[in-house]
DNA sequence: TAGATATAGATGTCTAGACAAATATGTAAT
DNA sequence: ATTACATATTTGTCTAGACATCTATATCTA
């Protein structure tokens, strides 16, 4: 290899990295040499190639996993924000097997902030979902809904069976509903949430509360969802 | 300083330093002590501090500029997307001095894009204007606006008085006008727009292809705006 | 005074080496 | 076959030093 003068080396390595990549010479999911390997391949000291991986992993381009390597990053599965995205659609539609498994029911009262959001007076009963969505038994969100119990008494069974809340709520004659609106931030996972989706603990997730409405405008469902950021990337659809 | 077992030092070090800055002991805008000083007085290596400075660039809390120093990044703001965002009342509510400044107006032939997005016949006449939007003296935004000829003749004139496109419309019997849909891409700005900004040219610059309706859902401005992401993020208003 | 030039000061890059921490693997014991 | 342990592999952190590159400032020159 030789260096171009006027351009940091590790640029310039982190550039070749990257056409590898996008040539398929590594591939997504692939283990990269080892940082000794190229550094030697490279002709380089081994600090100058972790600049380049430091970059690459930057934009999400590989991934580093202390006493295992550095992998090529799988694409993000990009998630449309609309008012109708339903999360088995928008995985099967891009060829994987969705799987939504159920880790939690039971009935709360409601709180005031929820409460306000569902429409219904605070302290009556809710059904609290907890799911994860996974494609391809790789975990891409973690969901907490609610929903009110005089009108959805045991989804939670149907939901276990279904495994999708748009088939659950046809059981109790919802056959359409839309999202009312959608609020995104980011924010460093709780270590349990990072647990389940498997995701480094340091780094952020995307975390979105939204409320569905049945076709008269009434709220059925108050729900929080953690996004892996290193597998989702939200897509707003227009305003 | 004492380090706490168990957490790498830089990351110590990156804490310590975003609480000074959070407690304002180093203030927006600001120089942080140069790398050696921090260095000798975290009694570490120079390379040390240089890992927790990274860190805190890369989360947008410090600037770093070669040859001067290191300083503390001042706040993005916040440009909401909504269907009746107005530049100035959003520069305004933040107590800063909005100026926008007409750099160009000629008619043009609408191309068949262009065209499509104002639903007006290909060729018909177009204003354009290109303008740069300033808060304070910094440049916030640079926009290309396209508006048909035969309804806006002479706004060009009006838009240099006003330096509001708002108000410009008034002058034409429009009062209200609602944004229909927006685009979001990230880009790397052309040498042109990257100097209008005076903004990084490797940095990228968030843009936005919007259309302008008026209250009977004609439409009235195709624009396009080129935001320097070093000084505004872009905040979906709901879905 | 204006402009060119030298100098100092700041960050950027590269090398070299030593351990630490996490992971993977092979081996021995049960 | 499984478990436990030791060992090797791989990435993470820290130190040390040398230059390169960019910026600001002082100084000299016309």
């Amino acid at each position: 290899m030789k260096w171009q003068k006027g351009e940091a080396i590790w640029k310039q390595i982190e550039r070749q990295l990257l056409r590898d990549i996008a040539q398929g010479i590594f591939k997504p999911g692939e283990k990269l040499p080892t940082e000794n390997e190229l550094a030697k391949r490279f002709e380089v000291n081994r600090h100058t190639v972790r600049s380049a991986i430091a970059a690459l992993t930057e934009a999400n381009v590989t991934r580093v996993e202390q006493g295992r390597g550095t992998f090529v990053q799988e694409a993000l599965l990009d998630y449309p924000l609309g008012s109708r995205t339903r999360f088995s659609q928008i995985v099967t539609g891009r060829h994987r097997l969705p799987d939504k498994q159920l880790i939690k029911s039971e009935v709360i009262d409601a709180s005031k902030a929820i409460a306000k959001h569902l429409d219904v007076p605070i302290g009556s009963a809710l059904i609290y979902l907890e799911s994860i969505s996974v494609a391809d038994d790789i975990p891409l969100a973690h969901s907490i809904s609610y929903l009110p119990q005089n009108r959805f008494k045991g989804i939670d069974q149907i939901f276990i069976e279904t495994k999708s809340l748009t088939e659950s709520l046809k059981s109790y004659g919802i056959y359409d509903y839309t999202r009312k609106q959608t609020r995104i931030i980011a924010q460093i996972p709780s270590a349990k949430v990072a647990n389940l989706l498997k995701q480094a603990k340091n780094k952020p997730i995307l975390q979105t509360e939204s409320i569905d409405v049945d076709v008269v405008g009434k709220p059925i469902e108050f729900g929080i969802t953690s996004f892996s950021s290193d597998r989702v990337q939200l897509l707003v659809q227009g305003n």
